[in-house]
DNA sequence: CCAACCAATCTGGTTAACCAATTTTAATAC
DNA sequence: GTATTAAAATTGGTTAACCAGATTGGTTGG
């Protein structure tokens, strides 16, 4: 067989149309949940693909709860109805990279959350991070350097206080794109790191003295100057 | 060398393990953004695994932003700086499976957030697939019938109609570890579906009429049930 | 002395062969 | 006929070999 090396673009294209058959036969064949799928080998020469292809797409779909994968087995339907299934899927294939508008809308909701909820929760220990974290993004701006690495490193803080593992794996997963989008837009300036001081300062205090509005509001603060450059931009 | 198959969890260690000596290796020898890694057959030789797990480790952090692999040429080093770098890392080695009151903490945060911005967003388009979904949720329901995958369609489809691809694509992340502790904890009844049917109205109304205060407000009616279950189990 | 070029080498990506556990099948004993 | 058991086929998981493009170092022509 030929061989030959994908762009991250075209193996997607690739990973999407075999998601597509596999629904398809999902669909065609009546499956239900439990029911187990063809071996990985039977559908790769089925879709005229590479196993590795097929193994990719499935675990693609097992990532979202689709499918679920028992060594020296099989594939199964997950115990998901065939509608939620092709819902759930059209969504998966629709999925596109985040553009920054929806990425920083998100981060923002969900900043004003965890710093409401580590206003409630907060240990000392984290208190602690957290107080670690702007004193190293303080003294990097007072110096003139920039300090976009701890001012990440103070709002992960803020979100691990928060105590919700959910909300942390998400702040995880926007940060790349918010991080890549910051550079090419430069939003980021040395005006704005310098009130970015006060601003942490205040959330900080906030979320010290446990005071979940007041930690929220303060974060929200902290954001108006993104909120607005965000819905600025064109789209 | 000897095969073995691991299961998920023995797996999800060594991964650990390689990150962390990623990680030590980085900050060792003091590399910077833009450098080159070792090759991948010299990393699995240096840490003692295969090249696979190796691979299987650097995709993890090129997912969340760290790292950047080029074919044919080598890992490099993100475009962050080693002080976020460790930072992030120490919060990715620390991600666990997602606790169930954490997943409904977040999804309500996010489903209150969708609500509100498909009632400022919403085209026709996708007033009529909610209006599928509710229609087909209601006639289950009233049929004695299991709803909760139409139930889901409504609300991916509320999530479609508020424009936000990143909050799509973290419903869709959530979604399936909601499903799985539904399950387990039979969190739905009968009653409570009957009751879904007036309440899912209300939030298509409030967001057909483009009002974003009350359709939030509607979603918040609508999670009431949930979040007092969420709180009230045991840690 | 430098720039252009070429071949040897190294890189991540891909494939095919292999492994062990499972499942199925068939043969056998009762 | 039925239950039991063993062997053969099938499964997803894993590894080692291979591929083509990128890099590198030395060589050559100017």
């Amino acid at each position: 067989m030929k061989l030959e090396i994908l762009t991250k673009s075209e193996n997607r294209e690739i990973q999407n149309t075999i998601i597509t058959k596999i629904r398809d036969l999902i669909n065609f064949k009546n499956l239900e949940p439990g029911d187990k799928l063809p071996s990985e080998r039977m559908l790769s020469e089925k879709f005229g693909v590479s196993r590795g292809n097929v193994r990719e797409a499935i675990q693609t779909l097992e990532y979202y709860g689709i499918l679920k994968t028992i060594p020296q087995s099989g594939t199964f339907v997950a115990n998901i109805g065939v509608i939620a299934m092709n819902g759930m899927i059209e969504d998966i294939l629709r999925l596109v990279d985040p553009d920054f508008k929806s990425l920083v809308e998100t981060r923002i909701l969900l900043e004003l959350k965890t710093a409401r909820l580590a206003a409630l929760r907060r240990t000392n220990v984290d208190l602690q991070s957290m107080r670690n974290a702007l004193d190293a993004y303080t003294a990097k701006v007072l110096n003139g350097e920039d300090a976009v690495q701890e001012d990440l490193l103070f709002h992960l803080a803020i979100a691990e206080a928060s105590g919700n593992s959910t909300m942390i794996r998400l702040m995880l997963i926007i940060t790349p794109g918010i991080l890549t989008n910051f550079e090419k837009y430069h939003v980021c300036d040395v005006n704005q790191a310098f009130i970015g001081i006060q601003e942490h300062e205040d959330i900080y205090k906030a979320i010290e003295s446990k005071d979940p509005k007041l930690a929220k509001e303060k974060m929200k603060v902290h954001f108006k100057m993104l909120y607005q450059y965000c819905y600025n931009i064109k789209d």
